[in-house]
DNA sequence: GAAACGAGGATTGTCTACAAGATGGTGCAT
DNA sequence: ATGCACCATCTTGTAGACAATCCTCGTTTC
């Protein structure tokens, strides 16, 4: 009866402004700190101060964004005190979540999680953060399958947090391992053995966390236009089938100068 | 004289407005299913439709009521299974509290719970929504000894929800066993036992979820689409298919939203 | 020369106005 | 009488306007 699928442009405006704004954060290209006005985020997607702001607030109530009072919102910087809390609860959820998962997946469901570590595997020698994205989404997907949605929620939420603290503390040259912990997670899932499981990704997260110590970076966003460019075109793009004409918008991809594949 | 009585006037009106409504909501003085109009509520608390608009927002992300699209909002009405699944998780953040909070309470701590359950054991004649209110708060304050940010938040969002869950199925008469249970949880908390503290608390949250999930059909507010449903099905079968079956199940979730990621 | 003060600009907080979609009633046609 | 279509009205969605607050920087004074 539902025929509704592909409207997220036009259904809901504030959900994409946040998720191009959750994509920009993760991938770093919003790096902590930075600010985000109002009225360049309104104008860069096209719609008023007030979609904007909402937008805003949501992702401040997702911990992503700091918004104070009459400052204005920035991206957040997570302390170091908040990253250890953090993951420390994501290790009680994710076990949680495999623990529900041993056993029960399909064979779809495995089939979907093994193309995305090939997609993890490919991506190993591009943008750190890019691979920050991917192993993030592996996580999520798992979330999804227990079909719990406020698992869901709240495994997306802080895993997403977690990357945020990633971008900003982790050394680079580490995503190898993971990606092979992955691979052992998911075959302890497919056997059904949720005690190793659990414990491969209780392992796992302790990795990542520990390797998130030291060395605070700092650096400005040179042009937040800029920035934004490609997330606001992307907004549309990953929409998948449905590529209407997104006539106004002008795709400029000129995408970062770092990523110069071949 | 007005800056004695603290911030919360001009500090985030938003935030009062949510609390209230929060409060309202848990104590059933707005049951599930009441429109919230922005216009009313902003009337009614002496502000714009703006943040009206945004309080409603903030507490649709928590699950509190719903927001349609162009339909307005109004207080959520958790399914059977949304409310399996939030008691479900529920039990496994807050054996996670317990399991962090066991030993390591000070006295001031314990204090301060003992004179809550004091006070439940107070209301324990009044209403059953305020029973329900305080036993929430009962299981924050336990969070919020945690200190960890991420995990109150959390437990007070799903201890909100069972709440306004509890109002919807529970039957009244069944709060002074949960007093007691209090009582021993605390107890064991304090004398270190994390085990015990854990599977008391566990004990607890199944026997208060038994109490509100057996029964779905014990709300006053019944679906009529769900009312209908056996009729409209056998309107389809049109021949041999008894209804008898039905009768007993009566458990059918009807259309919900479609997004099921794959 | 440094610190305090104040004007100016910029950004946020809130409200109201206008447009779009939904709901419900009325009238007309069959 | 029933069903359909149109319209009136209400509520929501969104944008911009206006006021309040904060930051920056130049000026003044010790």
């Amino acid at each position: 009866m539902s025929k509704a699928s592909g409207k997220t442009k036009k259904d809901d405006r504030i959900s994409s402004i946040c998720e191009a704004l959750r994509q920009a954060i993760i991938e770093q290209a919003l790096k902590p700190g930075t600010k985000l006005p109002e009225d360049a985020l309104g104008e860069r997607f096209g719609v008023g101060r007030t979609i904007a702001r909402q937008a805003l607030a949501q992702l401040a109530s997702e911990g992503l964004v700091d918004h104070k009072r009459n400052k204005g919102a920035e991206v957040a910087t997570p302390s170091w005190e908040e990253a250890r809390d953090l993951f420390d609860l994501r290790m009680s959820l994710e076990r949680l979540v495999v623990s529900r998962l041993a056993g029960n997946l399909t064979k779809e469901q495995i089939a979907a999680l093994r193309q995305h570590i090939a997609k993890e595997d490919a991506a190993r020698n591009t943008r750190e953060a890019i691979s920050v994205r991917l192993a993030t989404e592996f996580h999520t997907m798992l979330a999804e399958m227990t079909g719990s949605p406020v698992l869901v929620r709240y495994v997306q939420e802080i895993c997403r947090r977690c990357g945020l603290t990633l971008t900003l503390y982790a050394r680079p040259h580490s995503s190898d391992c993971a990606i092979n912990e992955h691979i052992e997670i998911l075959d302890a899932l497919e056997k059904g053995d949720a005690d190793a499981a659990a414990r491969i990704m209780h392992h796992h997260l302790e990795e990542v966390a520990n390797r998130a110590l030291i060395s605070p970076v700092n650096t400005h966003a040179p042009s937040l236009m800029d920035i934004l460019a490609p997330y606001a075109a992307v907004e549309e793009a990953e929409s998948g089938a449905k590529v209407s004409q997104m006539a106004g918008k002008a795709v400029n991809g000129h995408r970062r100068r770092k990523s110069s594949p071949a």
